[in-house]
RNA sequence: GGCGGCAUAGCCAAGCGGUAAGGCAGAGGUCUGCAAAACCUUUACCACCGGUUCGAUUCCGGUUGCCGCCUCCA
C-alpha cells in the first residue's frame, strides 16, 4: 500500500516515493513570531503534524523541521511600539508558540531553526547566488535576479510576464527589474542588524527558509509544506533560490493547507479579524480544536465559530465516553464468549480502513469517520452479557492507537477522589434499599462536582462532565 | 487583467462515472426505579443551464454566487 500526495506543484495526486526508502524530510514554514499565534497559524501545525505521525505510524524514520521568523519588519515595528528589543520579543512568542502548540497535541520538530542563529548561513547562501549571478547588489541591498531563473512560477502556474509587473515599483527603486525580490536588506538607522559583505542589514524573508532546509535536510527534500498563501511568492521564491544555487530540485512534494475564515473571509493578522489559540484554550478544550480542525480535509477551507467548536465537543465526547466505557468494562470481563475471532477481524478491518483512508492524502475528515464505526461496534459489544478481556482490550488498543495518530488524547484525569467512591457506594446501597430521594439526592451532589454516573448492569460507572 | 479554489440535508462534512459515508441537532422507539450511556428507526430533486455517456453529484462547456493568490500573511 502506498501513501498519496496532492503536489501543488503537479496539481496532482501523487504517489509518495520517497528520496530514500523509509525515510521522509519534511520542512514545514512556521510562524513570525511577533505576537500569540492564531488558529490560522495552529492549522499548519495541526495538519503537518498529523502528517508526520501518520508516516511515522507507517514506519517512516521522518526528519521534521520547522522554523521561527524572528527577524523582519514585523517584528521591528512591534519591537520599538512596546520598547523592547526585538530578541525579547521573539523569545517570548517562541515560548508562547510552544505552549500553545502542544496543548493542541503537536509533537516538537527535529529542529526548529531561527534566522537569527543562521546567519551564517543565510549570508553564505546569498553570497553563493551572488556569485553564480543570480543575485546582486545595489546599494546595500542583495536582490535576486528573478527572470534569470528559468522555472520561475511552476509551483504558483504563474506566468512571468503576466504577473503584475509594476505593482512593485517603488520610488527610489534599487531593483533592476520590478520581479525581483530582496535577499537582503540594508539596516535603518537603530534597526537590529548583522554585519555582512554588503554592510550592516537583515535577511529578506525568503532566504531563510532556503539556507535553513538546505542546511538541515539537505539540497533537495521530500516534502515542503505550509498554508495556501505561502505558494507564492514565498515558495516560488525558495525554489528559485534553491535550485538556483543547488542546480537540484528542491522538494519533490509541495503541500499546503486551506485557510480558515471568520465568516467567510480569510482571517489573518492584517485583517485584524484573528482569533488566537491562546485566548480559546481558555474556554474550550484544545483537543476538541484539534479534532475540530481534523474532521475538515486539510486542503478545504474552514469556516470558523464558536458553535462549531460546541457541536465539535459533543462529536469528539461521544468517542472519548466509548473509549471509557470500554475501560470500565476491562477489568469485569470473563473469557467465555465463543466470537473473538469475528470481532477482532471487525477491528482489523476498520484498522485497515483508517490506513485506507489516511493513505489517500491524508483524509483525516474520513479517518475519523472510522473512528466512530469503531465506537459503534465497541458500544455494540458492549451490549453484550459477557464480553472477553481480549476483545475489550482489542477495542481499547485501536482507540488509543487511532487517536495517537491523530494526535488526539483518551486520557483523562482518573484520579478517583475517595470521597467520591464512598458516595457511590452509600448511593448504591440506598438504591438496593429502594431509596430513591437519598440515591437522586447523592446523584445530584455528585453532579454538582462535576462527575456523572451512569449505571449499567456491570456496575456503577462514572466520568467527568 | 493573469492564476486558482469552492457551491452536497437544519448545521458541519466525505464522496467525485453506476441514483448519496460519518457527525451534530431534531422526531419516534427500546433499555432504565428515574436517569445517563447505548442501540434501532427516521430526515438530500448533490447552485443553475447545456453537452458527452447505457448511466453524472462525480467528466466537458457555459451561467450565477462566494472566496483566495498576484503586496506582509498559515
Amino acid at each position: 500500500m502506498t501513501i498519496k500526495i496532492y503536489n501543488t506543484l503537479t496539481r496532482k495526486k501523487e504517489v509518495f516515493t520517497p528520496l530514500e526508502e523509509g525515510k521522509v524530510k519534511m520542512y514545514v514554514c512556521g510562524p513570525t513570531v511577533y505576537n500569540y499565534i492564531h488558529i490560522g497559524n495552529a492549522r499548519p501545525a495541526i495538519v503537518f503534524d498529523t502528517v508526520r505521525r501518520y508516516f511515522e505510524h507507517r514506519e517512516y524514520d521522518v526528519q521534521f523541521v520547522s522554523n521561527f521568523t524572528d527577524v523582519d519588519d514585523k517584528l521591528i515595528r512591534v519591537a520599538k511600539e512596546l520598547g523592547e528589543d526585538v530578541p525579547t520579543i521573539s523569545d517570548r512568542f517562541i515560548k508562547a508558540y510552544f505552549e500553545d502548540v502542544s496543548a493542541l497535541g503537536c509533537k516538537k520538530a527535529d529542529a526548529h531553526p531561527t534566522v537569527m542563529d543562521n546567519m551564517d548561513v543565510i549570508i553564505e547562501f546569498i553570497k553563493e547566488l551572488v556569485d553564480r549571478g543570480y543575485a546582486y547588489e545595489s546599494e546595500g541591498d542583495v536582490y535576486y535576479r528573478t527572470r534569470k531563473f528559468d522555472g520561475y512560477g511552476k509551483l504558483s502556474q504563474q506566468s512571468i510576464d503576466e504577473l503584475r509587473v509594476g505593482a512593485r515599483i517603488e520610488v527610489g527603486e534599487k531593483k533592476q527589474d520590478a520581479l525581483d525580490f530582496a535577499l537582503w536588506k540594508t539596516a535603518k538607522d537603530g534597526e537590529i542588524s548583522w554585519e555582512s559583505p554588503w554592510g550592516t542589514g537583515r535577511p529578506g524573508w525568503h532566504i531563510e527558509c532556503s539556507a535553513m532546509a538546505r542546511k538541515y535536510l539537505g539540497d533537495t527534500i521530500d516534502i515542503h509544506a505550509g498554508g495556501q498563501d505561502l505558494t507564492f511568492p514565498h515558495h516560488e521564491n525558495e525554489i528559485a533560490q534553491s535550485e538556483a544555487l543547488t542546480g537540484k530540485t528542491f522538494a519533490n512534494y509541495w503541500m499546503h493547507n486551506g485557510y480558515i475564515n471568520i465568516d467567510n473571509e480569510k482571517m489573518s493578522k492584517s485583517l485584524g479579524n484573528f482569533v488566537l489559540v491562546h485566548d480559546i484554550i481558555k474556554h474550550h478544550d484544545p483537543q476538541v480544536l484539534r479534532f475540530f480542525m481534523l474532521s475538515v480535509h486539510y486542503r478545504h477551507p474552514i469556516n470558523y465559530s464558536e458553535e462549531l467548536v460546541e457541536k465539535t465537543t459533543a462529536a469528539l465526547g461521544r468517542l472519548k465516553t466509548s473509549y471509557q466505557n470500554l475501560k470500565h468494562r476491562l477489568d469485569i470481563s470473563t473469557g467465555l464468549t465463543n466470537q473473538n475471532e469475528e470481532w477482532l477481524q471487525k477491528i482489523a478491518n476498520l484498522d485497515a480502513e483508517f490506513i485506507r483512508e489516511m493513505d489517500d492524502d491524508f483524509n483525516t475528515a474520513n479517518a475519523i469517520s472510522v473512528l466512530f464505526e469503531l465506537s459503534k461496534q465497541a458500544n455494540y459489544y458492549l451490549m453484550e452479557k459477557n464480553t472477553d478481556k481480549t476483545v475489550i482490550e482489542a477495542f481499547i488498543g485501536e482507540f488509543e492507537q487511532l487517536f495517537g495518530v491523530l494526535g488526539l488524547s483518551l486520557t483523562e484525569d482518573q484520579l478517583l477522589d475517595e470521597d467520591i467512591e464512598l458516595l457511590i457506594e452509600q448511593r448504591n446501597q440506598a438504591r438496593r434499599d429502594r431509596d430513591f430521594q437519598l440515591s437522586d439526592d447523592i446523584r445530584d451532589r455528585l453532579k454538582d462536582m462535576n462527575i456523572i454516573l451512569e449505571d449499567t448492569p456491570q456496575g456503577t460507572r462514572w466520568k467527568r462532565g
